[in-house]
DNA sequence: CTTTACTCTGTAGTATACCACAGGGTTTAT
DNA sequence: ATAAACCCTGTGGTATACTACAGAGTAAAG
């Protein structure tokens, strides 16, 4: 557990920038690394946490939820139920988020389907008229 | 089609704020409107137009589209088959997304179903040891 | 005529997740 | 010893769609 890492390097193994490092850092999802001759050195661990970010990333958390997630990694006295818990909760949002766009996609299929005729003019497009209707 | 709205009672008429009125004129969705005495009035047709801008807004266009969506509409060149084609476009916009959400979802569900145990140390939880995997 | 209500321009801030410098200093390789 | 490569801080910009003023002028109501 050296601290071995230049930013560079980090950010290489990592598989991001050196700003998104310094962007990390200054949000508090790393810590500050020690620093030699005012260069930032990391350890081995902050490659996995960089990783860990971008993984929860993938899965539809922002990077606050991803720094609570990090927290939750390191305090021994946590509970398994916390993070299934953020998890739950992120279930929710994802499957009300596709509910959304199940109903949009649902709207703009009917609205594609009601032209039929791609030569007529813009001032008889069903299409159209469908947006500047009222409905709700 | 007098222009007998100030800016306060075309903010009301069309759901909005008088700011959002301001800031659609900047971002050219509608046109500058005649001014006496330094007062902006509006036609009726702007009500339809921020109407029509909610109304795409819901389906998932962006301002930008919903800006060349009204100059579609006030072309008196353009056929009906270039607006059935932005609608198409934003149907498989909407379709990917829904493809990514889902798959996120199945993580998570896995995710969430891997913990059996909410007591259960953070140290040992699975969710968190799937946060950390390189996978994929 | 005064007060309240409305409007004006222009700038800055919100949230999210970064990216792109400028103008330095340091380290490493040759 | 010099040059390429890397690092530093700090600021400003990107995209999206607004919101929130400040400080001033105008209009409508009583």
């Amino acid at each position: 557990m050296k601290n071995e890492y230049t930013i560079g390097k980090l950010a290489k193994e990592s598989g991001v920038t050196t700003e998104t490092v310094r962007f990390y850092e200054q949000k508090g999802l790393i810590k500050q690394p020690t620093v030699s001759s005012g260069f930032r050195k990391y350890p081995y661990d902050d490659i996995i946490k960089i990783k860990f970010i971008k993984r929860t990333q993938e899965l539809g958390f922002t990077l606050n939820e991803a720094k609570e997630l990090l927290e939750l990694r390191v305090n021994s006295n946590a509970k398994c139920g916390e993070v299934k818990t953020k998890a739950e909760l992120k279930l929710n949002e994802v499957e009300d988020k596709i509910k959304d766009l199940n109903k949009i996609k649902r709207s703009l299929k009917k609205m594609i389907y009601s032209c039929s005729n791609n030569e007529s003019s813009i001032s008889k497009c069903p299409i159209l008229e469908y947006f500047e209707k009222d409905k709700k």
